[in-house]
DNA sequence: TATAAATGAGTGAGTGTTCACATTAGCCCC
DNA sequence: GGGGCTAATGTGAACACTCACTCATTTATA
């Protein structure tokens, strides 16, 4: 038998920086194809449709990128421990795979949706590890959701103006200032 | 001669409240139509097609946000002074059309690069009140634009979760602790 | 009555998907 | 070790369908 594992990987690959060049409904299959030098066919073979490989694309790493932060998390013992080491690993995951990263962050109004509650998600995680500060008192109580999104975005607008080619430093550079920012905003008092 | 003002603006209103609950690409020009009770050749008396409907109602928000946006911060003299505004005025308009400002936030990443320079932009803004704000000496000095896209990404993200209705709270009454937390974040010393 | 606005069936280009056929590689036996 | 056997993989022309857009005609208003 042959073994398609490869074609698989190339089709992964070149969709997704199609998907970010130009858009997931912009990009044809004919033009993943193309990109990929196979047949059209052929991409029927490893997935069901064109929309079924956008989505195992976000998905896939989507739950990973939570996986990995969730253990990462389990290391520490407190909050501010936790958030410097998931915040300065997210910087790390961007510089190793922008374009991965760029998907993620791109596409995601348009995915969202399709996640299930029961699938690892790193923003709940972000919430869960917040409000567990907010129990110890680490930092001063409030709407946990309010401070996740605070910290998120943050973190994400700064990905985003990277991505943008407004900002030019790596995101590793830049993690010791983003810590330090998400530090302060939690110590806000919530009303 | 008929005055066509009045079916624009139904177009207008239909178009974007279907645009924000299915994505542009989703909704057909079909849609619209039946949703307004017009027939589809009538969106062409008004648009050239329908990706001019979309860049019109992107672009004209937007730069509008950014003119009052830009008239309002004149009026203050400290950057702190700004920055509450600005941000205030920002959850203000957020709960007033809540429609529009969805569509602004899930679609700017696909209408922003046919911004040309020259149009006012809310994120150039921010970036230049913080700026001069660092030249005056308010501020601890460092790269404006990693400072604008954390306030930036601070706010915007709040929104996007009061969008996804993970946060109740109208985003007026969360404006005293993001400008709090905004100035805390500029505060930070960037590498 | 003149002029702009509205209509909606029709059009054609573009797109995701299929499928009959071709190709490849692992496997076994002579 | 080489030649058939088999099943998975790759191919690409053809298909069915969607959708933005057109235009000859009708409707409304000043």
């Amino acid at each position: 038998m042959r073994d398609g594992t490869k074609t698989k990987k190339l089709i992964n690959e070149t969709a997704l920086k199609l998907f970010v060049d130009q858009g997931v409904t912009e990009t044809t299959v004919r033009d993943i194809a193309a990109a990929a030098r196979i047949a059209e066919g052929t991409l029927y073979r490893h997935y069901a449709g064109k929309s079924e490989l956008a989505w195992e694309l976000f998905s896939k790493n989507f739950v990973d990128l939570a996986l990995k932060l969730e253990l990462l998390q389990q290391g520490r013992r407190t909050l501010k421990g936790k958030i410097q080491a998931m915040v300065t690993r997210f910087c790390g995951f961007f510089d190793e795979d922008p374009v991965l990263f760029s998907y993620l962050l791109l596409t995601q109004h348009g995915q969202l949706r399709r996640l299930t509650p029961d699938m690892p998600h790193p923003v709940t995680l972000l919430r869960q590890v917040i409000a567990r500060g907010m129990e110890r008192g680490e930092i001063p109580p409030g709407d946990s959701n309010v401070a996740a999104a605070m910290v998120l975005g943050l973190v994400l607008q700064v990905a985003v103006f990277k991505i943008y080619g407004t900002i030019d430093q790596s995101l590793t550079s830049l993690a010791p200032t983003l810590v330090d920012a998400a530090w302060r905003v939690l110590r806000v008092d919530f009303a």
